[in-house]
DNA sequence: CGCCAAAATTTGCACTTGCAAATAATTTTA
DNA sequence: TAAAATTATTTGCAAGTGCAAATTTTGGCG
């Protein structure tokens, strides 16, 4: 082989996190959500309620997709919209339904990275963690364009 | 927030990939091949040629769908497929053309890693590939079915 | 007020996806 | 050798996705 992906991080990032979405993603259909509303709802978990284009920037989903994932979401009582300070934008948040459900499948992704780090010893966990988060922090979240790409 | 999510694996993880992938997506575009081509050629690219089954396995992609994945990827050139020793078996494997494609987008991959990593030292980076790749020596690449699941 | 900009939503469309069931080609087993 | 199992493919279908364009709601400005 030519070159070797192994040393690659975005490689290596996402074979592993192809690996516990094939996991939880049954866990997930129990539940009656899918992985993008999944993504939907971690990121308000987490973040807290936000705007339409705000949530579209964290989570990577094209706005007029997000739109009708929530709508779908807002039909499950997982979400509820309602107008921001700026009237303009359109705020999402969790439900009390949402964050339940959001709270029961949490502990489920924890078994999983139980199971898959059996042999890590807690200071390893420990860099691990601190190393995605500074990676992530290295990343900004609006999505680079060709015309900036290239200028870049 | 009842839960602290920056700690989980599954989501850092998956948070990271989602924005490598926001970013190489373009690139993607530009050649021609999709999120899910990509896959599937850096899988063959590492792997070498496989059984479509087994591709399915790495790649985590539901067979159906990765048949049809696979004829439209070799409508482009980009694989083609031969019957195995084992006749029942179909084999997978890079075309002259699908390997080019694959070694003009890994530097672009590099070049967001690198872009990504800017404040890392080189130990911390040796340090999270280690780390990655253990991780994901620790997970298991068939699919849990609910039962198992459930016996588990 | 009248216009333009911003934030979302909606619509139309082509295409992809996952699932379940049917089919085909081969190998293995009884 | 006939029946059963394995590996892939195909089909029908409902549903999700991304893109571009049109529309709606509201804010800001002259």
């Amino acid at each position: 082989m030519a070159m070797e992906l192994g040393t690659y991080l975005p490689y290596l990032v996402n074979r592993v996190g192809q690996r516990f979405i094939a996991r939880i993603t049954p866990v997930l259909n129990e539940e009656g959500v899918d992985v993008q509303m999944w993504r939907v709802l971690i990121a308000l978990y987490q973040h807290g309620a936000r705007p339409v284009g705000a949530l579209a920037d964290v989570t990577s989903i094209n706005l007029s997709t997000l739109s009708r994932l929530i709508g779908r979401m807002e039909g499950k009582k997982l979400v509820e919209r309602w107008r921001g300070e700026d009237a303009r934008s359109v705020i999402v948040g969790l439900t009390p339904e949402g964050r339940a459900v959001t709270e029961r499948i949490v502990p489920v992704a924890a078994e999983l990275e139980t199971e898959a780090t059996d042999d890590f010893s807690e200071a390893e966990l420990a860099t691990l963690r601190q190393l995605l988060n500074k990676l992530y922090g290295g990343m900004s979240e609006e999505t680079v364009d060709k015309e900036t790409r290239l200028a870049g």
